[in-house]
RNA sequence: GCCGACAUAGCUCAGCCGGUAGAGCACAUCAUUCGUAAUGAUGGGGUCGUCUGUUCGAAUCAGAUUGUCGGCACCA
């Protein structure tokens, strides 16, 4: 006789032994038991068909909650995805099928390739199979006997899924698994599948959501790129249609935000053939970049950094101490002397045009080899290690706009977030071991203030643990990882582990960023490392007298200049803040008796002393033989923040009719008006 | 790097089954001198990413290659 607790606090009891979700919501409502999708139990998520034998608190979910949502999608790509791709590509492999943000997909190895021409009909093949009156029913299993099964339909990866869970010791009850079945109105089994659940009961619950196979790519199976890659199907799953819609109407609209189409059609930047993953900065986009970098200058300076700058070619030998060499080679840019001018006798080699690349092999080890910088601590421990340091000298916090260069897998590259030629706002902080917490702390603090001068509030904190391939003793990584996090706890930031993912050297912080297609990109970071500074020997005289190696804390703020100028751009859509427009104002004489006066404007604007990094406000005048109305749209569509109309009345009374980008018409002001306001948003760093 | 796809004027795109390229916008010139999101006319501009092949003939077919796009893997 379980008694049973509601959402709203009441209690239903009811006869028997047990009672199944599906009877607790027929006997709240018929409505609900139409629109029951799972049920969670006492706050796990379960099937409405399996029994409830004890007291518990119980919430029944439809397509309107994320549980059911998730169940509808969990189902849609178990249990029907899988049944069209095995009637289009007989004896395909299954792997995994999980649910997504918006949807859902599936792993799968079919013994064709699967093209984009192919979703169409494995969409229909799934709309033609959801009409059958099938139902799907959890069964728990002997893991042989689930094992038995897969190995016999030819199921590997099933296969090995068993084996897995059995390894960890997920069962039911310490001695099941649990497998969903496919049966039809004649109770035949049309598929058997391994999973946890929940599942939908039937297929009439599944026909409400509103789906579509929306793409398809390659994955590793395990998600290991030394393992067979699968195809992956995704599909996208909501309650309705209209939330499907507006779905991908909100995608469509993000997709105009693209940076790598902003940017190009606003003369910011561009790329080419020539030069992957590297940026052609235009005189526009130099200009935020400069003012960027000015404000920053001006950040550091306040908090008590000093900048320095450093080669950008520099012996492997110094990257072999540091331990980049043996880490990173292979995402390194490295020329040689050698490899222009070759180490070989040029008689000798009279009719060659070039040394071959097996004379070339055997001389590697004999070439003098340099790595394009691609990061810039261990130069800034060279600058840190002429002399001798004290602890009085620390802490000492070390900046620098470093370009590095990597060599990006070719797939990684994108836009100007991800690319082979960079700058950083780095810097190094030497410091001791009890000034750790402090610097992180006030490294924080600075991260912070930084984002909110920018308009960013909307970012999230990673702290990635120890990875595997890394150097130092765990003392020291426990050292740093709690160091870390006690930084963080006092700055009062929250962040979420990630486990594995820091750095060779040393736990960091990773500040991300959200793009306009929902992507996320690590920016600033804090990363605390007793590891280089040993292998460097960067040291410094305690007050006792004696050599310490001290802490270095690596921290960037923006991350890659490119990478946030990328982020800005599409959080802006391209409407910058008056003080990083580009333009800032576009002078407009409606016809040409007013072009004179338009230039005075101009040169007035240009000459008052507002302090940009550039300047004076950044003005043009479109003298253009084309009506206002043109010049409007134009403007308009270059987002200038502020066009002033001058037509034969504000010529004569020597004002501007100033209009705002987002077409507010604030009417004739003088100029001194307008400068004000300028002025206001240049130092507040505010919009028009 | 891996899987799938794409690559035609500055931009957006058309060009079916192979017979040596079109439109709109942009640009230039001329006319117009105009009050808050496109005045009109005329004109210039591409050998169809690159290379190789098939063919009497290729933007159109095949192969390779470069770049890009969507994912995966990677990201000091």
């Amino acid at each position: 006789m379980p008694k049973i607790t509601l959402p709203d606090g009441s209690v239903r009891e009811f006869a028997g032994e047990s009672v199944t979700g599906m009877e607790i919501a027929a006997s709240i409502g018929a409505g609900l038991a139409k629109a029951a999708v799972a049920i969670e139990v006492d706050g796990k998520a379960q099937d409405l068909s399996m029994p409830i034998s004890h007291d518990a608190s119980i919430k029944i979910a439809t397509a309107k909650d994320a549980l059911g949502l998730d169940t509808l999608r969990h189902t849609m790509t178990a249990q029907v995805l899988t049944r069209a791709v095995f009637d289009l590509f007989p004896n395909t492999q299954l792997a995994i099928g999980p649910t997504v943000d918006n949807g859902f997909y599936h792993d799968v190895l079919a013994p064709k390739a699967i093209s984009a021409d192919d979703l169409p009909k494995i969409e229909a093949r799934m709309r033609e199979i959801l009409a059958e009156p099938n139902t799907v029913v959890r069964e728990h299993w002997e893991p042989a006997k689930v094992e038995a099964y897969f190995e016999s339909v030819g199921q590997p990866f099933k296969v090995e899924l068993v084996r897995d869970a059995v390894a960890r010791g997920e069962l039911v009850e310490g001695k099941y698994l649990s497998v969903y079945i496919q049966r039809g109105a004649d109770g035949s089994q049309k598929y058997l599948d391994l999973c946890r659940g929940p599942h939908v009961p039937t297929f009439e619950k599944l026909r409400g959501l509103a789906f579509t196979i929306s793409s398809l790519a390659g994955a590793y199976w395990r998600g290991d790129s030394a393992n067979q890659q699968l195809t992956r199907l995704y599909g996208l799953g909501f309650a309705n249609a209209k939330e499907l819609e507006a779905y991908q109407h909100m995608r469509a609209e993000a997709e105009k935000r693209d940076h790598r189409k902003i940017g190009p059609a606003l003369g910011l930047f561009h790329l080419q053939e020539e030069a992957p993953g590297q940026v052609f900065w235009h005189p526009a986009g130099w200009t935020i970049y400069t003012e960027l970098t000015d404000y920053l200058r001006r950040k550091l300076d306040a908090a008590g950094y000093v900048e320095v700058n450093t080669p950008q070619r520099v012996n492997k030998v110094l990257y072999q101490k540091s331990g980049h060499w043996d880490n990173y080679r292979d995402n390194a840019f490295i020329v040689s002397d050698d490899l222009a001018r070759p180490v070989v006798n040029p008689e000798e080699h009279a009719d060659k045009q070039h040394v071959t690349l097996g004379a070339l092999s055997k001389q590697m080890d004999m070439l003098d080899l340099h790595m394009l910088k691609p990061m810039n601590c261990p130069c800034h421990v060279q600058i840190f290690n002429q002399g001798v340091r004290s602890y009085r000298d620390l802490p000492l916090r070390m900046a620098e706009f470093g370009r590095c260069m990597r060599n990006e897998a070719k797939g990684a590259l994108h836009g100007i977030m991800r690319v082979t030629s960079f700058t950083q706002d780095d810097a190094h902080i030497f410091c001791t071991t009890e000034q750790i917490q402090p610097e992180s702390k006030l490294f924080c603090d600075l991260l912070k203030s930084v984002y909110a001068d920018l308009g960013f509030s909307d970012y999230f904190v990673k702290l990635s643990t120890r990875p595997d391939k890394r150097i130092g003793d765990d003392a020291l990584w426990d050292k740093a990882e709690n160091a870390l996090a006690d930084a963080c706890r006092n700055a009062g930031l929250e962040f979420q582990l990630n486990p594995g993912e820091g750095a060779f050297y040393g736990p960091k912080l990773e500040f991300v960023l959200r793009d306009c297609i929902g992507r996320d990109w690590q920016c600033g970071t804090l990363q605390v490392d007793f590891n280089m500074p040993v292998r460097l020997a960067a040291h410094y005289t305690t007050a006792e007298g004696t050599r310490e190696p001290c802490v270095m804390l690596h921290r960037a703020i923006l991350g890659s200049l490119e990478r946030f100028i990328g982020i800005l751009i599409e959080n802006s859509e391209g409407k910058f803040p008056t003080w990083l427009a580009p333009v800032q104002a576009l002078v407009i004489p409606i016809a040409d008796g007013q072009v004179a006066y338009a230039n005075e404007v101009a040169a007035q604007l240009r000459g008052s002393g507002i302090a940009t990094a550039t300047g004076g406000v950044r003005v043009e005048v479109d003298a253009s033989n084309e009506r206002m109305q043109k010049k409007i749209l134009f403007g308009q569509q270059r987002k200038i923040p502020y066009m002033l109309v001058v037509g034969k009345k504000e010529a004569e009374e020597g004002t501007v009719a100033v209009r705002l980008r987002d077409g507010t018409d604030l009417g004739a002001k003088p100029l001194s008006w307008l400068l004000e306001r300028v002025r206001g948003e240049v130092i507040g760093r505010k919009d028009s």
